[in-house]
DNA sequence: ATAGGTTTTGTCAAGCTTTTGTACAT
DNA sequence: ATGTACAAAAGCTTGACAAAACCTAT
C-alpha cells in the first residue's frame, strides 16, 4: 500500500460506518448534509451515499465546534471552511508559529507540509537555522515553562527526527574529509547533532555519527578503527562533558576533538568548544579543516 | 527378500518397491504417471518399470503438495515442474550476513544499498520481520557478547532509525482507527515500537508515536487529548514496566492498553501483553479491533 | 524459508483450498469475482478455477477492508487496486507506471506523492537510476511513437526539473573536488545532466552547473575562471557533439572533459566518453578523481 | 422518528460436469 | 502391465431469497 495510497488516500465509506467512527446517527448525518451542505457524498450506482476521509474530518470539526459552543449552522460554516493553504515565499516566523499550532494539535500531516514548503523554499542551512533549530528550542523553553506537554515534545522531536535523518542517508559516502560525531555519554538529545552533521555534509564532509548516549571508548574506538582525525562530541547538559572531562581530554590529545551542543558554554575543558549554531559552526570547521 | 530383488544393478527401483517406500499404492502410481507424466521410469528388456530415485522424490514431492491442499493435477504440475532454485532477489539471511559485514566496516552506503535491494523486492512486513528486527536481535546478542561494540550498534540503529522513521511519513492519516504507541520511561530502544507502528499502518492503522522514554501521564494525557482508544507501551526492559506497574494498571483501565516488546516476558501486570513479534503482534491487534 | 512459501510462489489452487485458506466459503468466493471482479481464476481444460497466490493475498485484502467497516463493494475496489498487487515499500516498476498514469492526467499533486513516496524509501541514487531516469526515457520513447503528447512531455519535465533542481541547492559549497556540468550547444535535455550532477554531489563533489544549450567558449571561459579541472558536457543528440568536435577535442586538451548523453554512443571522438547511466559513471568518476 | 420501498450481500439449491482414487478384467 | 470403468468428492452455472443496510418523504 504505498503510491496510490498516499494520494488517493483511501477507499469510500458507507453512512454507517461513517456513523460508526464518528459517533454520530445517520439520520442526523444526512440532516446535516440536506441542511448545511456539510458532506457531499458522491453515490453508488444504487444510490447509496460513498463518503471519503475529508467527509470523515468535516464530521469531527463539526462535532469540535459544536462542543465548543457554536451553533449548528455555525460549526457547519466553520467545519466546510477551506484550509487556506497559502502559498507564501519562506517565512521562517510564520513557519515556526504553524509548526507550534500543528504540534499541539498532534497533526502530522500538518507538520510534514510545513516542512515541504520550507525545504522547497529554501536552503537546508536556513531552514535549520531559521526555523528547526530555533523551534526546538522554543519547545524546550516552553515544556520548561510548562505549556507544552512531554507528549508533544516527544511527537516533535519524532517527525522531525524522521525527517532530518531522511536527509543523511549517503552522508558518509564520497571524496570529504570524514568526521565522527557522537553524543556525549548518557546525552540523549540527539537532534542539534544531526542538524550539525547536514550543515557539514552540504560542505562536503563525510559523516560518521554515532547518536546518543555513546561511550566515549566507543568514540575513540571507532575514531580508531576507521581511521578518523575528526571527531565532535556533544550534550546539551554540561554535567555530560564533566562526568567524563578526563577522557574527553585524553581522546583530545589523540584526535581532533571538538565538543559542542549547548552544554558547552559552561564547561572548562581543554578541548575546542563550538559554541555557535550547528550552521555556524559548521562552516568554521570547513574553514579549519581546509587550512588543515 | 534379497536386496537384489528389488533393487537392480543401477540403483532403479521396481513399482512394488516404490510403492512401499512412499507409502502410494501401484495402481496410483501407474495413474500419476498416465495422467500427469509425474514420473518417466524405464523399462526393464521384460516391460517392468525401473524408477530412479529422482522419481522417488517426485513421488514424495507430490505427497507433500497434495497435503499443503493442492489437486492432484496442481500437485503433480509443482512436483514436475523444474527446481530453478531462485530467480527472485528476495535472500534473508544473506541480506543479514551482509549488513553485519557493513555495519563492522562502518560502511554506511552499503547498507542502505542492502536496504534499498531488500525494500524493492519483499513487502515492508517481510524485511521487517524477517530481517530487520532479526538483525537487530543478532546484534544486541553480539553486543552482549562483546563481539560488537556499542559504535557499531548505535552506528546501524541510526541509519535503521533513518530508514524506518522515513517510511512513517503520512502515517497518522487515513480512516482507520487510531493508535498511541510510546516507550515506557527510560526506555530507549524505540526501533522495535517504530517497526511494530509500521506493520499496523500497513493493516489500516493511524499511528500518533511518541517515541522513546514517555512519562506515563503525557501517554494519557495524549489519548485523552487526541481522543484515541488504543494505547501501546513498549519496553525492552521489564524493570521498566515493574516501575510504573500502578500507573500502567490504571490506563488500562481507562484505554484499550497493551505492553510489548521485549521487556514483557517476565512481566506480570493485569494489561494485555503482546509477547510475539512486531508484525504477528499487529496482525493480532487489528484482529481485535475487529471485534471492539 | 517455510514450505508454504515455496509453494506460494506460482502453485494453483483450486476453489476448495482457496477457501480453507482464507476461510472464505467457496460460494462467497465466486459472488466476489462474479459481482466485483475481485478474482480472475485461470481455468482448468475442465474449467475448474485455478487461483494464484495473488488471489490468495487479495482475498485476504478484501477480509481486511471488510475488518475495517468497508462495504463489500468498497472493500473489493481497495483490494484490486493495483497496488495492492506489489505492495513492496520501494516498487520502481509500479512507481513508473504511476508516473505514466499521473502525466497523462496533469495531475501534478500526484507526481509529487509519488516522488515523496519513492524518496522515503529508497536512497537518491536508486530513484534517479530505477525510475526518474528510465522514466524519461520511456517519455522520450513514446513521445516518438506519437503516444504522449508535447504537453504532457513538458509537464512531467517540468515537474521533474523542479523536483531535481530543489535538491541541487548548495551543490557548489564545500571541500570536494570542483566540476564543471553543461549541455553541448543547442542541445536543450538537461535533466540527465542534472540527475548526474546530484549523483555527483552525493559522492562529494562540488558542482557548477551551466545547463541547457551553453557556447563551449562559456564552458571553456568558466573551466578556466573558476580553477575547474573537471568539465562534463552533455547531449541526448549525436549532432551536437559532431557540430563543435573540434572546440570539444581543443578543451580536452586543456581539462579532464568528458563527453555524456544519449548521444555519445555514436560519436568518435578523441574524448572520454560516459557512456553508462548516471548513477553508474558518477561512481566511476568518483573513482577516477579519488586515484588522481 | 417512522413508514414504506430499494440496494446490497451472504447463502442456498438444482442440475450438471470434472477430477481422482480405486477396482477389475484382460 | 494395461486399459477401462466407476463412484465419491469437488466444482460449475443459474437463479433466487432474505436479512441488513440505506433511501426518500412525511
Amino acid at each position: 500500500m504505498l503510491y496510490a495510497d498516499v494520494v488517493n488516500d483511501d477507499g469510500l465509506l458507507r453512512i454507517g460506518e461513517l456513523s460508526r467512527r464518528s459517533g454520530v446517527s445517520p439520520e442526523l448525518l444526512r440532516a446535516w448534509e440536506r441542511r448545511y451542505g456539510l458532506l457531499r457524498p458522491t453515490r453508488s450506482g444504487g444510490g447509496l451515499r460513498l463518503y471519503s476521509s475529508a467527509d470523515l474530518e468535516r464530521v469531527r470539526a463539526m462535532q469540535r465546534h459544536l462542543a465548543a459552543g457554536f451553533a449548528a449552522a455555525e460549526a457547519a460554516a466553520l467545519a466546510t471552511r477551506p484550509v487556506d493553504a497559502s502559498d507564501r515565499p519562506y517565512a521562517p516566523d510564520a513557519a515556526r508559529a504553524d509548526l507550534a499550532t500543528a504540534v499541539a494539535a498532534f497533526d502530522e500531516a500538518r507538520v510534514h507540509a510545513v516542512l515541504d514548503a520550507l525545504l522547497g523554499a529554501a536552503t537546508l542551512d536556513a531552514v535549520l537555522s531559521d526555523v528547526i533549530i530555533p523551534f526546538l528550542h522554543e519547545l524546550g523553553d516552553r515544556w520548561e515553562r510548562g505549556e507544552v506537554s512531554v507528549a508533544q515534545e516527544h511527537f516533535a522531536s519524532g517527525i522531525l527526527r524522521g525527517r532530518l535523518l531522511a536527509l543523511t542517508r549517503g552522508w558518509d559516502r564520497g571524496l570529504g574529509p570524514r568526521i565522527l560525531l557522537a553524543c556525549a555519554p548518557r546525552e540523549q538529545h540527539d537532534l542539534g547533532l544531526i542538524a550539525f552533521g547536514l550543515a557539514l555534509r552540504s560542505r562536503g564532509f563525510r559523516i560518521l555519527y554515532l547518536g546518543a548516549d555513546t561511550p566515549l571508548e566507543s568514540v575513540a574506538g571507532a575514531a580508531r578503527a576507521a581511521a578518523l582525525e575528526f571527531v565532535v562530541v556533544s550534550a546539551v547538559h554540561p554535567d555530560r562533558f564533566r562526568a567524563v572531562a578526563p577522557q574527553l581530554e585524553e581522546l583530545a590529545r589523540e584526535r581532533r576533538l571538538s565538543i559542542g551542543g549547548a552544554g558547552v558554554v559552561e564547561v572548562d575543558l581543554e578541548v575546542p568548544r563550538l559554541t555557535g549554531g550547528a550552521v555556524e559552526e559548521a562552516e568554521r570547521v570547513t574553514a579549519l579543516a581546509r587550512t588543515a
